[in-house]
DNA sequence: CCCAAAGTAGACCGAATTGTCTACCTCGCA
DNA sequence: TGCGAGGTAGACAATTCGGTCTACTTTGGG
């Protein structure tokens, strides 16, 4: 594997499962087995290979939820996908994602608050772009006026927030009782 | 006013703007005019101080959300209350919470994953005083049988969850298309 | 009045941080 | 054959971190 890639890709697990502040160039040289010149010979700063692994995440994560809700063709079944799919994520069951623990936008947004700094605004277009697909998946959905193209989606956007943030401080791993 | 608490509101208010792990002893000392010994007698570690802070912070917390869902009878006035009173939070119009910067649990818990962790926990106990204050209002509403009262507390809570996350991550303030 | 508790200012320590640099190695290609 | 790009190992610099400590001052109640 390129040595870039495999840097991103172990810098990505730490920071994911430790959050970034917690984790140190260093260690992550260490745990990937790289020279630490090998490093910034590929990244000027730790915060160009946290904006790397920010990109990499996104998307990763928009492949898998594209692909997620692909078949859906009505509002309630979008819902649905998106609720199942989002509770495989919780358990751990989407490889491609790795063991579930959170948001890495929502985690990181948390680390870097200023809202001017190129890390927080990576975390917010992440957001936007997911926004921004429940809406085209709604828009492609029978008997979906365009008036409640911005309501519902933003509904489901706010709902699928929610399941991440229970399902990472509390526990919480199925959501039944929002499926109607 | 007591220098201890005082030392906790100023930490508490750079903790919340800046998150953790950016804010140093020296600041916080700095800011709050106070010396290192004067600190350190009042807090054994920076850990013991964060943790007097989430814990002033959700009393404040707690009493806002008490105060601002007690006059409600139906289970569609408890979500209106709800959305409107965070609603108020996000554009910054109660004092007793500060500048909006999204919820200090999610934020902390992203900085502190590790759940065996004291802090970590404290974020996961606050949640669920949350969701238990919810449970508890709309168990004194007409009309709710018990059998929902767990799927309907959860799911205000999933709605109240995602629009702090909304509010935060992309500065959506206003959430109308929830009132139903 | 007097003394202990609580306060100030700031030097200091060891550890950890990001990032640079030297010296050397390996390998593919002109 | 020789050279340059990319790699390793690790010392090193500069800074910051949490935390300790000394020496001194302030203050309030018995």
């Amino acid at each position: 594997m390129d040595k870039r890639t495999h840097i991103i890709l172990t810098a990505l697990s730490l920071f994911y499962q430790k959050g970034i502040h917690s984790v140190g160039i260093n260690e992550i040289i260490s745990v990937a087995g790289v020279a630490k010149k090998t490093m910034y010979h590929h990244f000027a700063s730790k915060d160009e290979l946290i904006l790397a692994c920010l990109s990499e995440r996104h998307t990763r994560f928009l492949n898998w939820l594209t692909h997620a809700t692909s078949k859906v063709t009505r509002l309630e079944e979008l819902k649905v996908a998106l609720i199942s799919c989002h509770e495989a994520w919780f358990n751990s069951e989407v490889t491609e994602l790795g063991d579930f623990n959170g948001c890495l936008f929502i985690n990181t947004a948390a680390e870097f608050a200023d809202p001017a700094s190129s890390i927080n605004q990576a975390c917010k277009e992440h957001k936007l772009a997911v926004q921004q697909l429940i809406k085209r998946r709604l828009s492609a959905c029978e008997n979906m006026e365009s008036s409640q193209l911005d309501s519902q989606s933003h509904y489901l956007m706010t709902l699928v927030e929610g399941m991440i943030c229970q399902a990472k401080l509390v526990g919480i791993k199925q959501f039944p009782h929002l499926k109607q």
